[in-house]
Order: C-alpha cells, then sequence, then structure tokens
DNA sequence: TTGAAAGCGCTAACAC
DNA sequence: GTGTTAGCGCTTTCAA
C-alpha cells in the first residue's frame, strides 16, 4: 500500500490522480472533463468525474496546469500608484475584464521609477504572463531598459500592451488634443492668463497635455506665461501652487494642472493661501476622476474613460483581433472656471 | 542530435536545462546557484551558470516552481472595488510589502456580492498562494460559504487574513471606539441632533461605526435621529442625503457618513440642494482619505491608516510570528463640524 | 560538492 | 471514447 504510506508533509489538496481513482476512470478521463476543452467523454464518466471532484472539493493546481501547457492564464498589470484614482480606474477595468475571461491577474507599483519598472518587469517575465499591461507614465528617455523587457514579453510569446505608445499595441489618450479643446474653451471663457503645473520634461503624458492645452488656448488668444514642473500627484500641485502664488498670480488668471489630482492640490493651496478658486484664480484639470465633481468648486476638466480604456487594454492584451479605439476626449466646463470679462 | 531538432513550436525562453548545458554544469547545479536557497556550489561552478544565465537571458518559470516546490509566490488580495480610495490604499499597503519579499499580488475584485466573493476565492485556490487578504468588507450572515473557502485555504496550507474578524489572523479596525470618540467629539461641539448615512443592517463595518457613534454621540448629550442604509459607495452618500434632505433637515444637524467617500457624496448632495455644508448642516466621515482634505470645507473624520493597514495586512500573511495591532484611532476635526451654540 | 534520477500535478499525443 | 505514457521546467533526495 505504498500510496497509503505517502502522506505528504506539506498539508494537502485533492490531485486530479485523487479524482480520477475516486471515480474510477483514467487521469486522461479525469482530466479532460474537469479541465480539458473540447468534449467528448461519454455522459456516464462525466457525471462520476464530476461528482468525485466535487465531493473531494478537488481545484486544479493553476501552476501544474501552466507548466503543462506551457500558458499561464495572468495578466499582468504595471501602474505607478494603485492608490492613485487614476490608476485605480484602470485596474478596475482591467479587472473586470480578467473576471469576464476566467484569468487573473497580478499588480505591481513602478512608482514611476524606470529602474524600478525594469525590475518588476524583470521579475514579471518569471510569471509568463499571457499578456502585461503596462500603465505608469513615465518618461521615454533613450536607453529604456524597459522597452527590452517588453520585447522580452513578446518574444516568451505574451502580448505587451501599453498606455501611450511603446508596446505591441497601446491604448491611446488623445491627450494632445483633449488639451487642446480645453485650451480652447479656457480662452473663450475669457481667460488670457495662464499658469500649467506640469511633471517633468520628458513625460509624455504631460508634456501632451501642456503642448495641447498651450495651443489651445493661444490659439484663442491667451498666453501660458509660466510652467512649474513637478510630478503626477497631488503634493505636486499643492507645492507648485504654493510656490507660484508666493511669486504673485493675478486675479483672472487660470491653473492648468496636468492632471484632476494636481489640479485638486492646487486649489486646496490656493485657499490655504486665503485666495477663492473660481472668480479670483480659476482651476482647470485632465482625467474627470470621481474626486473632480465632489470639490468646491467643481472642478472643470477633461473626461478620460479610464476604467473603459483600463477594459480595452485587458482586450488588447487577450483578443486575437483588436483595432486601436480612439475617441474623442470631452471637455466639462465647471464651476472652477466660471466666464470672466465681457465672455460667454 | 535530438536536442537541436526539438524545435518547439511555441515562443520560446531559455531553460534551466539551456543555462546548465551552456555552463557545462547538472541541471541540479544550475538549480542551486540560481534559485536553491542555501549555498554549496564551488565558486568557479558558481561563476559559470552565472554567466551562462545572464548571457541566455534566463529567467526561472514561476509556475514550474510552484509546482515543483509545492508552494507558490502569490500573495492574493480581495477587495470590494480598486477604484475606491479605501482599498486602494490598502492593496498599495499591501503591494509594498509583497514587493520587499519579492512575492506577486493578484488581485480579485468582490464587488462586494457575497456569491461572487465565494466564487472568486474558489477560483484562487487554483492560485495556491501563499496567503490570501479579504478586505472585502461584507456582512457575516449565517452560511457564510466565504469561511467555507478561507478554510479550504488553510487545509491548503495558506495563510487567510481578513480586515475585521474572520480567517486565521486578522487587522481589526477598531471602527467602534473610533467612531465613538468622533460621536462624543461632535456633541461636545455642541452638536445635539444627528443623521447616521450607513451600509444595510448586518455590514460589520457599517454596524460598528455606527454604533459607536451613537453611544459617543447619546453619551455626550445628543441624538441619533435617524439613519438612512445604502452602501460605502459616493452615490449611496448622495442619494441617502438627497432623501433626507427632501423630508427636511434643520440647520446645526449633523450628518455622520459610515465613509469618507459617502460623506462626500452626502456633502454634494446637500450643495446641490442649496443648502450649505458646515453651519447649516455638518458633516463628518470616517477613513480620512485624501479627498477629505481637499473638499471645502474639509471633512471631519476618523484617521484609519489604510496603507499601513494594509502592510500589517500583508506581514500578518507571511510572518511565522505575528501579533495583532491594534492603534488607537485618531479623530480630525475640521472645517465641515464648526462649534455651534456656545460650545467650544 | 556534484550529478542522476525521481518526482510535483497536469496536459496532450498516441495507441487501443 | 478511453487509457498509457511521455513530457512541461524545476526541485530535491540520494548516491557517488
Amino acid at each position: 500500500m505504498t500510496a497509503e504510506l505517502q502522506r505528504r508533509t506539506r498539508p494537502t489538496t485533492p490531485t486530479l490522480h485523487d479524482v480520477a481513482r475516486a471515480a474510477g476512470v483514467s487521469l486522461a478521463t479525469a482530466s479532460r472533463v474537469l479541465n480539458g476543452s473540447e468534449r467528448k467523454v461519454a455522459e456516464s464518466f462525466r457525471e462520476r468525474v464530476e461528482r468525485a471532484a466535487s465531493e473531494l472539493g478537488y481545484t486544479a493546481n493553476a501552476s501544474a496546469q501552466a507548466t503543462a501547457r506551457g500558458t499561464s492564464a495572468v495578466i499582468a498589470l504595471l501602474v505607478a500608484d494603485i492608490a492613485d484614482p487614476y490608476f485605480g480606474l484602470v485596474a478596475s477595468g482591467v479587472a473586470r475584464g480578467a473576471d469576464e475571461h476566467g484569468l487573473i491577474v497580478t499588480v505591481a507599483i513602478t512608482e514611476r521609477d524606470p529602474e524600478r519598472e525594469a525590475r518588476i518587469l524583470r521579475a514579471m517575465r518569471g510569471q509568463r504572463p499571457r499578456g502585461v499591461i503596462l500603465a505608469a507614465s513615465r518618461a521615454d528617455d533613450g536607453d529604456d531598459s524597459t522597452a527590452d523587457e517588453l520585447a522580452g514579453f513578446r518574444a516568451l510569446g505574451g502580448r505587451t500592451v501599453t498606455f501611450g505608445p511603446g508596446g505591441e499595441r497601446s491604448v491611446v489618450i488623445d491627450n494632445r488634443g483633449g488639451a487642446e479643446k480645453l485650451g480652447r474653451e479656457m480662452a473663450s471663457l475669457g481667460y488670457r492668463r495662464a499658469i500649467g503645473l506640469a511633471a517633468a520634461e520628458g513625460v509624455r503624458t504631460s508634456d501632451d497635455r501642456l503642448a495641447g492645452f498651450t495651443a489651445g488656448f493661444e490659439a484663442g488668444g491667451g498666453e501660458v506665461v509660466r510652467v512649474l514642473r513637478g510630478t503626477f500627484e497631488r503634493e505636486s500641485g499643492a507645492q507648485l501652487m504654493t510656490a507660484a502664488l508666493g511669486d504673485g498670480v493675478p486675479t483672472g488668471t487660470i491653473v492648468f494642472g496636468l492632471s484632476d489630482v494636481v489640479a485638486i492640490g492646487a486649489m486646496t493651496a490656493i485657499r490655504d493661501a486665503g485666495r477663492t478658486v473660481g472668480a479670483d484664480i480659476a482651476v482647470c484639470g485632465f482625467d474627470d476622476v470621481p474626486a473632480s465633481r465632489d470639490v468646491t468648486p467643481r472642478l472643470t476638466t477633461v473626461r478620460v474613460p479610464l476604467t473603459d480604456l483600463g477594459y480595452q487594454a485587458f482586450r488588447a492584451a487577450v483578443d486575437v483581433e483588436w483595432t486601436q479605439p480612439d475617441a474623442e476626449l470631452e471637455v466639462f466646463v465647471r464651476d472652477s472656471t466660471p466666464p470672466i470679462g465681457g465672455a460667454s
């Protein structure tokens, strides 16, 4: 009774073998009914196997399946910061897609550090994910080890999708176009003087949004008089704004935050400085995260359908056929940018 | 040259076998230097293996390792909604811990649906995670299939940690105590009439917070005149508040939202109804998510160190020794609850 | 120390 | 249809 003796020291869970034995069928048959795709097992056998499996509480070992099949059921998601609503929304969309397709999503945080990003990507390769979604906006500088890692994934048979250019498939956000529209609308509200709160130069998303806003605003007759640079975070918005206020910001100025989070940080700084947001200093952002509707005054912004895009990214990672969706971004003018002067 | 012929059809990545061959050592030796824990390989061999590995760009196949070792390197995190700042913060802490320990974290969304939760838990068992962290607050009703699933994990050798009671280890938040303190302080500010915005009865977190607030507030001489029930979401706060306003809410009333998100939704509803938050209708929440400092007026709340707790939960999932941390929650009184009457 | 070989749990030809 | 039997890539006794 060697089998009887073979009590493992590790906690144990029924294996396919156990199920097969209990059902009185072969391993192969059990595998076919439990995990195989195509059906070709007699009904009587199928039933017996299923009963045995449920009685034993069998769950297939995903790792073993992955090794045997040579392909895993995971989608790897890389974000800069999962606590940031931007990425939370994206992750939410990815998770929904994964759930629909019975895939697992793993997440890792890059903290916007390229080195860290490459390191994580490297580690994730071990997972042999079916797809990796890179949603950690950062600079696209020259020696890009991230690009190498991504290529590694592709060579490995995994699909790589990026937010913004870079992967084999990319979910693009028309940052420039949306920001341009926003800039133009702000100018048409009567603003003529803007301050931009951006991230470091070279960070693609930031550059695009700033360039777009500038183009639109200037086309409308305004001028971006100053650009302060920091990060995508709330604190950056607050600090940058505080600094700007220290140098003097005339009434009627409009502040463009490269993201809602930054804009909201700026709003708080404005209030802290004893100024008021709106008629005194106007503020607008980008993304339309839920919080933008909860601040007072409500934040004027450009809606980016983040959850949707997350879902798109997931589809891009798994679907065979795929065409890059590109929706036009919509501007939402709210109370943080009231019309001034004689403007409409 | 059978090896030469053996070109696989699947995209390929170097295996340990390849590395061993390239280095001219055995599989076992290669395994020992690359992935084995204890060192006992001659320096010369070690070097050759390492060089071969890096030249070939070898990365160990995590699935294969997991099957062979019988244990995976994943921590499974279950949250109700990853786009909710509460869970985003928690996830952030978990991710940090995992990163420190070289573990992978998988996340899944329960949407606060017990059935879904059980189903997901079941699916996650396939991963044979080293630990599962359940952070999806919900009711603890009688026939709890979640409890069964959790037990399944434990039997499997995985550790289960829950936010709130339930798992083998739990990260507890002193919801009752914190809320009681909040209630007492609100009463001491002069408020005598409160409305509670809670989740469904039976949802532990909600019940505790509500009970705590009520106890504290009444101890201070106030009265919770009404409790409306919905969910933990922003929209629930807005809807509930709108309903309450429809029935008439006298000036000087304080609204207690069971979470900041709900409280913020309520604030927006109050403004939409043409009332003002603060002197007219006061609002307080729970959690101290970043947004609570960005709304106007700033939200009075109880700080819950969510990111920290996420990290704690991670430690609980992996550490051998562990003692349940319990910090006292701190109340932050801000502008949304100005003192009224002759109160201090 | 190092290597041969027997698994880990499951899948997929390939025969019966 | 069903079962046999090689693997999948890696770990880990057990001898040498």
